[in-house]
DNA sequence: TCGTTTGAATAATTTAAATTTATGGAGACT
DNA sequence: AGTCTCCATAAATTTAAATTATTCAAACGA
């Protein structure tokens, strides 16, 4: 090891001499023996070439070269009981960084609650939220670029299996009509009734839009022969669109509850049609989870997780 | 020892591997085997209770934690730098204080020209000049404000064999008359003609005008039969009365070298009398010499002392 | 002036820590 | 799959640092 002329305890020692002006003070207030302090000087000077204490007179005194060195030593020890300070705050949750992953509705929706929930207990820390394609947030956390993330959609496989998915809650689906629609009126529509609706709809492209589609076809319905008026690519404009009238769409019930209570739009049921998809949370088990990134998957998401999810059993 | 959280080998090898993304690569940098800066750097996540370090994928990655160490780390290793280099300057003489002490006389005449020489020498070294009584130089050599010291005078006793005291040269004394007094024309002037002289002399107090008293004394001449016109506490205030005609002195030959070459001021000679002192060195030899007081004492002043002096035969 | 006390240096031993050699395992590139 | 690279681990060696005990020197009090 190419050496350094001082190590940091050397530093300590010098610092407690000159504050204390006896080797032997100095001995005492680290808990050690004056020769291991006395050795400690004597292998800094050696290594520096310089004399730093006049031992001669009743208390040791620093030398030229001896001030100079403290005033740098000082320095030294102030940076490092800084760092210590920082990382201590990193672990005790004061400070430090969460990055979380999310897809356009549980972004839109869900988050905002839940970061409001973390930032309330855990004030010092600040939190960033990367909204993205359910695919482009697994590569994310594969990498280490988001800390944890929640999907609404099929991971790719390659990423299935290198990311740990948990189950976190069920997002609820629902067939949402313009208020004033002649079938907002029925209690329950057939899933033949859907052939009759104009529909507006994300984009093909769009996670939420793959399940829903998946979700028809599962149980039976052509797609096809469904009419879309028009595809939009923000569920805010969706809402927009279907409470000017202009078609149906199948949104993510919470993000019709304002809607809902002021009667703007109206939320129809299919017989025999559930639409639903599980949220997962997904984090990268080979890396490392920071404090923030563990206090936010123990404390806050259980509070949001459905009862079957795993989160709700630690 | 009650311990700091990490040496600043540690911090050396943190850098290092995040420097090059390997631990590999930086037990190669740094001149050690892998294991070593794979063991100093779990010591160091031990000890702060972190990760620093996201070893998962090809090149170690730093953690939020890593990087925030890494911050202090370089301002801590820079700090460590600068003082090295701060101590290697005093070393070599770049950089540092020289506090050098003189009388009235030897500070006016003498220093001047040593320490513009020792500048010129060592131009990083800056030099202070203090000029006190004898007796004052010597207790601030004895306790460390002063580095060395030339005296013309007597140490009190108890400094006498504390202090080390060299031979340095001999300060030569004169008479010195007005240049057109009557008595500028001897060529010798006897023992008994100082009586009929009116002296403008350096006040009782200083060390020069003590001296001088003794040797007179010890010549035999009744300094009370002196006829002293007035005291003055500054050599060039006396040269000027000397010029104007309103006196005699005994002046230090270094001091009046301007004025004989001009012809304001006579020197005269005495007849059996010699008026001169020895010009001392005095140093601690108790105490720390520092790298400038040591160039100084071999370097400069040996070229100044006179052929006795023992600095000469160094 | 002489003990007496206090603080620092030294020596020898013990203890602890860091480094090395050797080896095992996991991921990456061909 | 096979090889290569890189990191972790284990055991042994070496190196360094701490401690106890002792000596030395300077300062203080009587």
């Amino acid at each position: 090891m190419p050496e350094l002329p001082f190590t940091l305890d050397q530093l300590r020692i010098l610092k407690a001499i000159a504050a204390q002006g006896s080797f032997k003070k100095a001995a005492d207030l680290l808990y050690v023996t004056q020769p291991a302090v006395s050795l400690q000087i004597q292998n800094l000077e050696k290594q520096l070439e310089i004399t730093i204490f006049d031992r001669g007179g009743r208390k040791a005194l620093l030398t030229e070269a001896g001030r100079l060195l403290l005033e740098y030593c000082e320095r030294i020890l102030n940076q490092c009981d800084e760092a210590c300070k920082a990382i201590e705050d990193l672990n005790s949750l004061k400070g430090g960084t969460l990055i979380i992953g999310a897809s356009q509705t549980t972004g839109t929706y869900l988050m905002p609650r839940m970061i409001g929930l973390f930032r309330q207990k855990y004030p010092d820390v600040s939190v960033q939220l990367q909204v993205h394609s359910t695919r482009r947030t697994g590569w994310s956390v594969a990498n280490g670029q988001i800390d944890l993330a929640i999907i609404g959609g099929q991971l790719p496989g390659d990423l299935e299996n290198l990311l740990q998915v948990i189950p976190y809650a069920t997002d609820q689906l629902a067939l949402v009509l313009p208020a004033k629609h002649p079938l907002s009126n029925k209690k329950e529509l057939l899933k033949e009734d859907l052939y009759k609706l104009n529909f507006v709809s994300l984009d093909s492209q769009s996670t939420t839009r793959k399940v829903v589609d998946k979700l028809l076809r599962d149980s039976g319905l052509d797609i096809q022969r469904l009419k879309i008026e028009m595809e939009l690519n923000s569920l805010e404009a969706i809402k927009n669109a279907v409470q000017s009238g202009l078609g149906a769409s199948f949104l993510p019930v919470v993000s019709i509850e304002r809607e809902l209570e002021s009667g703007t739009i109206h939320k129809a049921c299919i017989a025999d049609l559930e639409v639903k998809r599980e949220l997962k949370l997904i984090t990268n088990p080979s890396r490392y989870t920071s404090r923030a990134s563990d206090a936010f998957k123990k404390n806050i998401l259980p509070q949001f997780a459905s009862l079957e999810s795993p989160l709700r059993q630690i």
